[in-house]
DNA sequence: GTTTAGCACTCAAAAAGTTCGAGTGCTAAA
DNA sequence: TTTAGCACTCGAACTTTTTGAGTGCTAAAC
């Protein structure tokens, strides 16, 4: 079971996964010989094939069809066949510098593009984990007074990402205390990522101090209210790609993927965990529990401002998907949209 | 060919309408007998149902099957027969008011919920268009400056909705100036919609004054720049509830109706259309081009924040839906909005 | 003059039966 | 070790048959 794969084993696994990522039809030993210029018969592929399958590497779905790659395959595939093949044409480098530059400079419009983008050129779903509030540097916050009980709370990070809070007060206050209280908040929080600003609006919030100076607890207490949101964004673009591909062609499992879709908190938890490592990283079919049940694969690449990584972009497909292709996908949007985001 | 409907005629043709909202399949002449309690053999609802064939309200898909109804059938329906059973129920209602409460006072927030709603008490797809920002009421502009060519405009209008812009500016402009600016601004267009907002600001960079006072100018441009995007907002929830929809069960059908809906585009410009009436408007299939081709209608509503018009919201179904349940679903929760938009 | 029972007829959908061919595993020769 | 040859398997695709819901028409019943 466990021998180690021969070279030619790996040539001919190459092969069929090749194969069936452009037919997603299961492949036989003849196709093979005749597709890949192998200079072998089919029989003795045949022979290697019953190999792989011994490896866990193949199956076939019945005793007269061709072979289907394992996720097995796939990851040994993606970790130590497939290489080096990582260049993007020029053209497509240009399209995506063309169309990232193109979103001007709203952060939150930028990565929706970029979502988008990745969705076209993989024609797989794209999908971009919008900064964590909480990496973001604060910068500024205004108090804007809506009515007698209402004052509406601006949040503004460094990169120019925006927060807007609606916060309802039990007393009213005037514009100027208001204009006060954003001064003393800015001074006091300049330069701490907001996960910072938050502990430090607690701590001060305990402190003596306060006892004192009943306007600055209240500039605290609205502070904290504002700051209190972190739900990631996800913006998923091109689910309607996934319909093109056969292997979803019957209405059950096209429902369910949508469904699965439609809840973002699994897909969140996948993001969040492909966050901890750095650069490209794949996620295989069985490999992961939203992926699993829906028979599809995740590209993903974290991208940063400065040197903090901040988000996770990628491209959701189906297992049988074009490795080779997406990758650089992935990896050039991911760079590209660290340089866009880089403060100033 | 345009012989007046009968009672009889009616009654018959609300008995197929309403059991082919139920199974979607051709109904035929004894199953009618049989579900609704009408006094009547099945030779003589035939006799009845070829008249309706030759109104043009129902047609067969071929010689043995059962009938359907036509748009023409279903407008009649909508229009004179399905009546007064317009009531939700006690828990629908309780179901709606909560949830919308839930979303809390922010508008976009709240809209994106009633949506969601619309979508899952109605099992369709719900839609809310927001509302234009022309028609919003200005009530403050704010400039942050974030670095030394960037600014923040921060644009408030009077029912809370915040619209943020991120501008670049040729020279250097120091926080004072904003200030002074903004207060100069916010003097100018207190109370004016943002549409006045744009005609007076238009106004004023060619008047007479603006010569001498280059700040004023740069004011006015900067704040032109702002109020410059009027995007409608589309939320569309519920996309997979479709899905569910046996006349979508083909692949290349479903297909054809998610890429159709990517492109809000023709969404928006149907959605524009049923803001010119007031209260619930209902369009069936061929009666417009996007869901002509899809087989579907749509039930909107007007929605307003004190006396004017502002939004539209409502339900995408299949052509074969259960007006009757729908329609009190979208009226309700139109008003709903309405009440909770409300300024104060 | 309606209404209804009766009956021959139609036609899609489901079931059953055929054919076809890509693919396999095994054996024996190269 | 590789390959040619061959019998065998089995799903996909195509045909044929059966079934039954539904129709339209005619003639009798109300």
């Amino acid at each position: 079971m466990e021998e180690q794969l021969s070279e030619r084993g790996k040539r001919i696994l190459e092969a069929v996964i090749e194969d069936y990522i452009t037919t997603a039809e299961p492949v036989g030993s003849r196709t093979i010989t005749r597709s890949h210029a192998l200079a072998l018969s089919p029989a003795t592929v045949r022979n290697v094939m019953s190999d792989l399958e011994e490896m866990g590497l193949l199956t076939s779905p019945h005793t007269s069809a061709g072979r289907i790659p394992t996720d097995k395959a796939y990851r040994l595939y993606v970790n130590s066949i497939l290489e080096a093949k990582q260049n993007l044409t020029a053209g497509k480098r240009d399209e995506i510098r063309r169309r990232c530059r193109m979103a001007g400079r709203d952060p939150a419009e930028m990565l929706k593009e970029a979502s988008r983008l990745l969705s076209t050129t993989s024609s797989y779903m794209g999908v971009v984990m919008a900064p964590r509030m909480a990496a973001n540097v604060f910068h500024q916050m205004e108090f804007v007074k809506l009515s007698s009980h209402r004052i509406l709370a601006i949040l503004v990070s460094q990169n120019g990402t925006v927060q807007n809070r609606l916060l309802e007060t039990e007393e009213e206050l005037p514009q100027e205390d208001l204009v006060r209280m954003a001064n003393y908040l800015n001074g006091m929080l300049q330069g701490l990522t907001l996960a910072q600003v938050r502990e430090r609006l607690i701590a001060e919030m305990q402190s003596e101090k306060v006892r004192y100076d009943s306007m600055m607890a209240k500039a605290l207490a609205l502070s904290e209210q504002t700051i209190r949101t972190d739900s990631a964004e996800i913006f998923l673009e091109g689910q309607a790609n996934i319909l093109d591909q056969p292997e979803f062609a019957d209405t059950a499992k096209m429902r369910e993927i949508f469904r699965a879709f439609e809840k973002k908190s699994l897909l969140l938890d996948l993001l969040d965990r492909s966050m901890q490592a750095e650069g490209v990283q794949i996620f295989i079919g069985s490999e992961s529990p939203l992926l699993k049940m829906e028979g599809m694969s995740l590209v993903t690449s974290t991208y940063l401002t400065g040197k903090d990584t901040v988000g996770v972009l990628g491209v959701i497909g189906p297992t049988r998907m074009g490795y080779g292709r997406v990758i650089p996908i992935v990896d050039y949007t991911a760079k590209l949209i660290s340089r866009l985001l880089e403060t100033e």
